[in-house]
DNA sequence: TCTGATCCTGACCGTATGGTCAAGATGATC
DNA sequence: GATCATCTTGACCATACGGTCAGGATCAGA
């Protein structure tokens, strides 16, 4: 109860309320989708005022963009590891970690994302040709380099990207089909594990990666 | 022009007219997902009045349900591979075709089936706890029996089942952003085999896979 | 040729949705 | 404490959507 820090100042108020429209509109996109959300249930589930939404976002797209733009950043950063890492086995085996961490903890994003790619990238194309394709070349050279060195198998560093994106994100956008494949019930912390570790496995061996084994 | 077969038939017409439907509806479910979708868009694509649509599908929910189901039935027999083969080699390689093969000709009904379990299966529910369990448990016995005969290494089938759905659906769902990473060209033929070709090495090599190589 | 079943469709309806607005509340600034 | 900017919100509007329906066209069967 009153938990919530009070607002008090305009700006902190403005923070507050664009947060909470953030976080319900993320939730509700990725459960209805862009076409089946609505303005009225996510402003119920923000706990607000549907015209206060259009206060903050004076468009149901502006708001979708504003949560697709915010993923489409975490989803890059999550790769800072890629570059620094030695070889495959630790650039790769973080990169998995981290992918598999995004999955379990903002699955709702991952699904949002997916869908906006799946509907041919209405909102964000213009930073799937930008920073998308700048970010996967560089990716791209380092796994070359290492397939240069010696360091892994030379397997198409583009195919091997996708793969991992797949296996990746696959958790959390078809994370409903796997909770009923186990039962009903989420993965627990020990299975979140094994998935982990499968995929490393599977993938670092798969790709014939040296290092610190 | 008039390269269709005559209709003539009463019965002739429905079958006629209920194709034309499902496949107007698989590709607009595809594009815009259930919410988005309108039955005046899948009535023009599918070249009749929405009435029509209307007629043969009462509700537009009948109409989803099913395209899924048609879909859940597809995705379902590209498994038959599996059982028939004497090892992981033959079954899962040809398992990773097949699939790949279906998000290559039907990626429509893969992103609609994507969409489907996103959005917590709401219309096939009944399905992924019935039919998808027994079929997974099947499959997973299948795999186990390739461990204990030493023809793979001890993968956790489940994940390696997951790990496959992954990568080969893939291909289909996030093609937009494949294509787009591929200079905006939908993959070659040549290019499509070296995807196949990826796929299948770093599995079959990750699960240590023995037999015919 | 007549009868009944199936198919077709323009016009229509109720509702839900995205978005607007004007009037007021609240906080900032001096 | 007066003034201004920011924030809040119930009531409202136009539109688009899923779905209905009545009346007509077409075909099968006898």
């Amino acid at each position: 109860m009153a938990q919530t820090a009070r607002p008090s100042s305009k700006k902190d108020i403005r923070r507050e309320n664009e947060k909470l429209i953030l976080e319900a509109a993320e939730k509700v996109f990725a459960e209805a989708g862009f076409g089946g959300a609505t303005m009225q249930l996510i402003a119920d589930v923000a706990g607000l005022p549907k015209a206060n939404l259009h206060y903050y976002f004076p468009t149901k797209e502006s708001l979708y963009r504003r949560v697709v733009q915010d993923i489409f950043h975490d989803w890059l950063k999550a790769a800072d590891i890629f570059d620094d890492a030695p070889g495959p086995v630790e650039g790769i085996g973080a990169y998995i970690d981290a992918k598999m961490e995004i999955s379990r903890r903002h699955p709702a994003g991952s699904k949002v994302w997916a869908s906006e790619v799946m509907h041919r990238a209405p909102v964000i194309q213009d930073y799937l040709e930008t920073t998308l394709v700048e970010w996967t070349e560089g990716r791209m050279a380092v796994i070359q380099r290492w397939i240069d060195e010696g360091k892994m198998d030379p397997i198409d560093p583009r195919h091997l990207l996708y793969m991992l994106w797949a296996t990746t994100q696959h958790y959390a956008d078809f994370g409903h089909q796997i909770e009923t494949l186990n039962a009903g019930q989420p993965l627990s912390e020990r299975q979140w594990e094994e998935a982990k570790e499968t995929v490393k496995a599977v993938i670092l061996k798969g790709i014939g990666a040296k290092g610190a084994g």
